[in-house]
DNA sequence: TATGAATGAGAATTCATTCAT
DNA sequence: TATGAATGAATTCTCATTCAT
């Protein structure tokens, strides 16, 4: 049970997972221009290409389509970054490389990333632990790579420590996107990453 | 020009103040129990303790409750920590001392500094700017402190790194609020606070 | 029972009247600008010079207002009106110049006459008798005069062809008023008036 | 540029015309009964004979109805006079029955006429040409049968006078329903007309 | 499956009126 | 008498959702 399932009237998955897509493209951009709750489903309905009717064929409800964007926002930030993720090279190598590639995908998706977490709070209840537990499976990844430093002993760390560690990894990432307004006046985006790295690992 | 003004219908300044600190409560509370878009003005009426009728005699939009809200946070935060700031001591210690403060300001008011972050991007478009300025002036008081330890030869920092650790020690409280669901389950506040300190100034 | 009695809160009947003429002068103002269902009481007592309250002490309800402004017009209309009527002379020349008298009375007070007519409808059910009354006076001044032109012979008329004429006089007047935006493109108000009474009564 | 196009959700305009025929005809009722301030969205919908909903997929603004009223009353005043209208015989026999056929289409739509001419004022200020533009129609139409009398030289009038004669024969339609409290008691509407007719164009 | 018209609960806001001071 | 804060019914308008075609 990996995902929560979202209703649909219509039987051919294929289909579904089509309108999805397109469900998705059309409420991120919406959704960036004005947030969850100042967009509406008509709105969302024309964005996609079709209907409103039809857009309740494969949603069941407004919030469907919030857990729809945040969970395909998360799919594609883990999925891009995997991509990215070294797996050879000295275990302090490959963190450097993991932050560096973890900022980089950040950076191309903010305006996503950005939507993902200040909506997260409007999620149904019920959805929200498949949302987070995404998190913590970016969280695990980069936990891992940490252990892999500490075994190395490139790290030395305690347990609390390299956890720590890890959440502001992640939490660095998205400052990039939701302190934007104070943080771009002063850094490139290389700079940011690089001074980051510096600040979080090489200390 | 430090605040935005709101409009009211009632003369009395004193008694105006008085209403604003009654829907301010009122509101923090509906506000972190269900968001400001899911909270209704009637709601914020009641809970204020008058009529829908009274509370439009102290504000001229929804909209205003939110910045009402979240510059009172802004002005309690900024205020607690004031107090809190030591004036003699090391500069090292008084950085220290500083983050510390800080945090447990933010702790003891973790569920309206998490308001004010989640529904500041609902603020009405000519307010945000009062709002950002709170903050800079946070960042400002922090920095401060840490070009003092600079100038005592206790960190040794070039500008661009003291701007960056400025903004890490401010979303390093933020983060005990928003991500609580998953730093409490390994830290409690203490702990937090000591590996932050340690992490972002000792090393 | 000339008028109808506008309840009030106040005794001193003196103070009555300074006041209600305030209210009058002020909710004209306001009527002209807006209309009545636009006009607001608040916006009326400011206008007026004194508070809400003071205002509900000389008025039982907004549609009060209403009434004391149509029928202090009228008064008005009707007091400059008798003011200019001659009392000596043939009969159609004071005919016509009562015409070209009530044609400058109602240019004068364009703004309050079409306030007037445009209002009525919505004066309280129990005030419009009392309105109506005061047009009716105004239908006798004028089919009196035209009375003394009959006996005078110098119209040669049927009953009903005087009183048809008598209401064509009144309503070229507010026609003056109702229908400038078209009239007076083409007319000065001398042509106006020169051209009615040639088309009104010599003919 | 006709008309004043008002917006609707829905998209087949079949189906918009003929809702919005429900609505004027059930907006027309209450704003006789009631004027248009008084007559809340909520009853238009209701008499019109769907939900409140549904009414505001046809019109944008309450306003809108009062012009697609004023708008509609006016086409069918114009359509049915101009019905009536010969366009053989002689200039001035023709002006008669234009003035009688324009008295008898107001009386047939007394309650309508006197609607649009007391609701005027509360139109949208950007409707308000299209609907002056109507009236103009109508002064032009009265205005070409004058002219025709005068080449004919049945009447001998100068420009001016004919201007102001075809305003006060459209005003004469508007006084039998406006000032109907008064004229009625006097005149039947035969005798109304003839009378008019007679000082209006026979002296 | 797709469409889009219909629905109506619910939301923000206004404003005439009252009443304690 | 004068004031103005308090009230809440009433109003316009929105929008998620349904359902007949």
């Amino acid at each position: 049970m990996e995902k929560k399932s979202v209703p649909s009237l219509v039987k051919d998955q294929q289909l579904i997972n089509k309108r999805r897509q397109q469900i998705i493209k059309g409420a991120v951009r919406l959704f960036i221009e004005k947030g969850f709750h100042r967009t509406t489903t008509r709105e969302i309905a024309k964005e996609s290409g079709f209907s409103i009717g039809t857009l309740y064929e494969y949603i069941g409800t407004k919030e469907d389509v919030l857990y729809l964007v945040c969970d395909a926002i998360y799919d594609e930030v883990t999925e891009r970054l995997k991509k990215q993720l070294h797996t050879t090279g000295s275990a302090i190598n490959r963190l450097e490389e993991a932050i560096r590639a973890y900022f980089l995908v950040i950076d191309s998706m903010q305006d996503e990333v950005l939507v993902m977490y200040q909506e997260t709070k409007s999620l149904p209840k019920e959805t929200l632990p498949y949302v987070l537990k995404k998190e913590t499976e970016m969280v695990a990844m980069m936990e891992e790579i940490l252990a892999d430093c500490k075994k190395e002993e490139a790290l030395d760390l305690t347990e609390k420590e390299m956890k720590l560690i890890t959440h502001n990894i992640l939490v660095a990432g998205q400052m990039w996107t939701f302190r934007r307004w104070a943080i771009r006046r002063h850094f490139t985006l290389e700079e940011y990453i690089n001074l980051q790295i510096k600040n979080l690992i090489h200390n």
